[in-house]
DNA sequence: CGAGGGTTGTCAGCAAACCGTCAGCCGGGT
DNA sequence: ACCCGGCTGACGGTTTGCTGACAACCCTCG
C-alpha cells in the first residue's frame, strides 16, 4: 500500500512517515509541489497526504492539476489552521478529506486507512474472502477462525489483494504498491512472497492468471 | 439523489434538511437509531448523515450493523464534540467521513457532494456474447456458465472480438492489436489462435468472413 | 558484543504452459 | 478440377511461475 507524503516540514514528515511504516504502508516523501505533481502524475499511489503550504507550487494548485489530469487517488489535505473556507475550497478542489494541524497521529492513520478502504470500495475495516478474515485496524489475520501470523510484507500483500478482491492484480501493480519506487524491476520477489502467503493461507486462496497477475475471489454478497 | 438524515435534534435536522433540498437532494429524516437501522437496511440511499448521540440505539452500533450486513452506502458522521478517539472509532467502524459540530452548512454540503461523487458506480466489466461471458476484472471466461481457461493471447483475442461484436474484424487489425509492430506479416499465427479459441468456446462462435476477417455476433439487447 | 530467530530478497533448477512455425488438408468459388 | 484462403495437428523453443536453499539484514536478549 503505497502512500505519497507531501510535506515540507522535515520533522513532521519524518514522524508521519514513521507512523505510516509502522501501520504497514510504504511511502514516498517529497518536499515541494513541483516534485509532488510529477510523482503523483507518474506513479500509482493508494492515497496522498498533501500539505497545503508548499514551496515552488502551492498544494491546492497541485491538487487541481492532478484532478484536471484525471488522477483519481484519494487525497487528504493537511493545513496549519482549520479555517472553514479553506476546507470547502480544498474539498471542492477534489480533496477527499481534510485534517487540521495539530492532529493526533492515530487520527491521521485512521483517516488514511478509511480513504484507502473507500477508494478500494471497501468501507468496513474487516475484510473477508474465502475463509480468510483480515482486520485492518488490529492488523490481524485469521483463516477459518484460526489466527495466522503474517510477516509485514506478507500482510501487505494479502491486504492489497483482498482490498481488490475480484480483480486481477498484476505483478507490476503489486511491485508498485509494496516497494518504494527504486525497486529492481525484474526480481521474482513477488512470486516468492505469493508462495509464502499461499503456504499460510492455502494454496488455492491466491489464484494465478498466467501472464496477467494474481486474483483472490471476494465472498459472495 | 436520496439522502438519509439521522438526527435527533429537530431544529438542526430541519436546517440541514432545508440545505440538502436547496442543494438538490431528496432526504428522509429519522430521529432514532432503531428506525435508522431499519431504513438503511431496506431503502437505497446515495449517502447517510449520521448523528452519534441517538435515543434507543447508538449511532456507532447502527453503523456497525449496517456494515456487518454488507451495506455499502457512504456514511458521514456528525457528533457533538470533536473528541479525537471518537473520530477514530467512528472511522474504523466504517464511516467514510467525519464532521464535528458545530459546522458550517456549506462544509457539510461539500462533504456530502464529495461522498456521493466518489460512491458513483463504474460501468459493468462483464461482456456477454452467444453464451460466452467474459469478466474483464477477473480475466475469466465462462461458456454456458462453465469456466473455460484461455491463455493470455487467446483471452486477448476473445476480448477484442467481443468488444467489437457485430463487426467484421480483419486479420490485419487483429495482428496490430495482439502483436508488436515488427511482427512478421505472412504468418498464420492468427489463424492458429482463432482455431484454439474456437475449440474452447465452440466452433460456431467465431464466424469467418472469407477474404475479410472474423466476426462474433453480439447478444440481442 | 555476539547468538539466535525472524524476515526478506536473490538465485538456480524445474515443470508446465504458451505460442509461433510448418506441412498438409479442406472446401468453396470460378 | 484447380486454386487460394483458411483450418488443423504436431513439434519444439521460449517464457512463465513455483520452490527450496541461502545469505544479508534487523531485531532482541543474554
Amino acid at each position: 500500500m503505497r502512500i505519497l507524503l507531501v510535506e515540507d516540514d522535515a520533522r513532521l514528515a519524518a514522524s508521519v512517515g514513521q507512523a505510516l511504516e509502522a501501520a504497514g504502508f510504504v511511502h514516498d516523501w517529497v518536499e515541494d509541489g513541483e516534485r509532488a505533481w510529477f510523482l503523483g502524475d507518474t506513479e500509482h499511489y493508494a492515497a496522498v497526504i498533501l500539505d497545503l503550504g508548499l514551496p515552488r507550487l502551492d498544494g491546492l494548485s497541485v491538487l487541481r492539476r492532478w484532478r484536471g489530469a484525471g488522477q483519481r487517488f484519494p487525497v487528504l489535505i493537511l493545513t496549519a489552521r482549520g479555517e472553514w473556507s479553506e476546507r470547502v475550497e480544498g474539498i471542492d478542489a477534489g480533496a477527499d478529506d481534510y485534517l487540521p494541524k495539530p492532529f493526533r497521529m492515530e487520527e491521521l492513520l485512521a483517516r488514511v486507512r478509511a480513504l484507502v478502504r473507500r477508494a478500494a470500495g471497501q468501507p468496513s475495516p474487516v475484510i473477508e474472502c474465502g475463509g480468510v478474515r483480515l482486520d485492518t485496524c488490529r492488523m490481524t489475520v485469521t483463516r477459518d477462525g484460526v489466527p495466522v501470523h503474517l510477516s509485514p510484507q506478507e500482510y501487505r500483500l494479502a491486504c492489497y489483494l483482498m482490498q481488490h478482491a475480484g480483480r486481477v492484480v498484476s505483478q507490476g501493480e503489486l511491485t508498485e504498491q509494496l516497494y518504494a519506487q527504486d525497486f529492481e524491476r525484474d526480481s521474482n520477489a513477488i512470486e516468492v512472497l505469493v508462495g509464502r502467503v499461499r503456504r499460510k493461507l492455502g494454496s488455492e486462496w491466491i489464484q494465478t492468471r498466467r501472464g496477467f497477475g494474481y486474483l483472490v475471489e471476494p465472498d459472495a454478497d
